[in-house]
DNA sequence: CTGTTTTAGTGACGCTTCGTCAACTTCACC
DNA sequence: GGTGAAGTTGACGAAGCGTCACTAAAACAG
């Protein structure tokens, strides 16, 4: 879909390379604008008004709002998915399983946190999230990891649907957290994550002081990689 | 700013009761259309339009679009945070208050089934999740819960906030899931988050048969309320 | 019961955005 | 250089937005 090669594979041409140039275009200015007025308040006019082109001619590269904001999100899909498919694929333990993900998601969400922003930042206290077919295929192939990974005896024979969706859960609500922190930290979240995942609350590190204080940096002991419950 | 009791507590008066109605039926039409429509395809004047009123009238109980379908989701939100605080406030053990907590959370998105589906309808595999004020309220209601209970010493001292994010997390996506399954069960449901969090993966009940299929309804083996690893 | 005040409903208005399309420009190929 | 295809442009009609002067009627006062 990227570029016609069916003449000549070199020399791209002009008009596909002003093309693959207005499609930055216009993606950079969305990008933008998303996060400066939030996705609700954004128009379409917002965004080719922050480029030199045409109205119709954005009409020519997405067919609404909602579908080049689905390409923003697909590209950052597009980007994780080989990486955590890999992390798992070579996973030889449930441990490592679970932590690669989390690992994984978590420095991969701080690395691109501006995107992640751009596609969470609204209006007021109101958050958005979309899920679009691509990020929908990544959940399918979490899903179809576990499976295979239970086939395999790596995990005891549960609801791989559940799991898969507490997993997408906590690895989502964890990384809105943990940018919301002035220092968070993904390996934090990941450990976090990884101790709950392996053995329930009473695996999860400990704090040292500070309780009462929700808002507090955490300081945990490093239980290693083991999640024994107490 | 409900109703003024400013003169007499009794005979409200037809201006209050109209106004009462009126309120009434815009919320119950909007419910209606969003349902129909989703919510981004959805207008103020759709919803106008399935009312005897005008759109000025509109104006008159709502801001916007957007105002109104917090108001919807507000309304579950003051419905289920009393019975949630209740159900943490009386658990003794921490097996009382993570199955408090999700089973009084899933049993009643099945019961309010109706507007929780209508609420995230949407055009195409997109969907939308919208964090109001009530909502988030909620949300840290939880947090101090979970922080008092780690004072009473009822939970480790670990990091409340990510772990109220973590059921937060793995009560929406669930719930989304158990929505989705023909037959979906909140015990069932709330079973699984309940293991998952007080043992972790080996600690979730096991299927019975039917692996490699995802969308099969899954059989437990029933492991009573304790969370026990393998 | 009548006159006055206060409150809320109405729908037309000016404004913005939407998505389209005929005319025009630019590139590719002969 | 000429011709056709591809892509850009901005104006257009349709529709939604939020407002506001106007009207209806409930509440209140005498």
């Amino acid at each position: 879909m990227d570029t016609q090669l069916a003449r000549l594979p070199r020399t791209p041409g002009k008009r596909d390379r002003t093309k693959a140039q207005n499609r930055h275009t216009i993606l950079a200015a969305a990008r933008h604008v998303f996060a400066e007025l939030g996705y609700g308040a954004t128009t379409v006019r917002d965004i080719i008004r922050a480029t030199p082109l045409a109205s119709g001619t954005f009409y020519n590269y997405f067919r609404s709002k909602e579908e080049i904001f689905q390409a923003i999100q697909d590209e950052s899909a597009l980007r994780i998915r080989p990486r955590l498919r890999e992390e798992r694929s070579k996973a030889e333990s449930v441990e490592a399983f679970i932590s690669g993900t989390f690992r994984t998601f978590f420095e991969y969400v701080a690395s691109d946190e501006h995107s992640f922003r751009a596609i969470r930042r609204n209006t007021d206290a109101i958050r958005v999230r979309m899920d679009t077919p691509e990020i929908i295929a990544g959940f399918e192939e979490l899903r179809e990891d576990l499976e295979a990974a239970i086939a395999r005896g790596l995990f005891p024979p549960v609801d791989a649907d559940y799991l898969m969706a507490a997993i997408v859960g906590v690895a989502f609500e964890l990384a809105e957290r943990m940018l919301r922190r002035q220092c968070g930290d993904p390996a934090e979240a990941a450990a976090f994550a990884t101790a709950l995942f392996l053995g329930g609350v009473r695996g999860l590190p400990h704090l040292h002081a500070a309780l009462g204080n929700g808002d507090a940096l955490p300081q945990e002991t490093n239980q290693d990689d083991n999640g024994s419950v107490s």
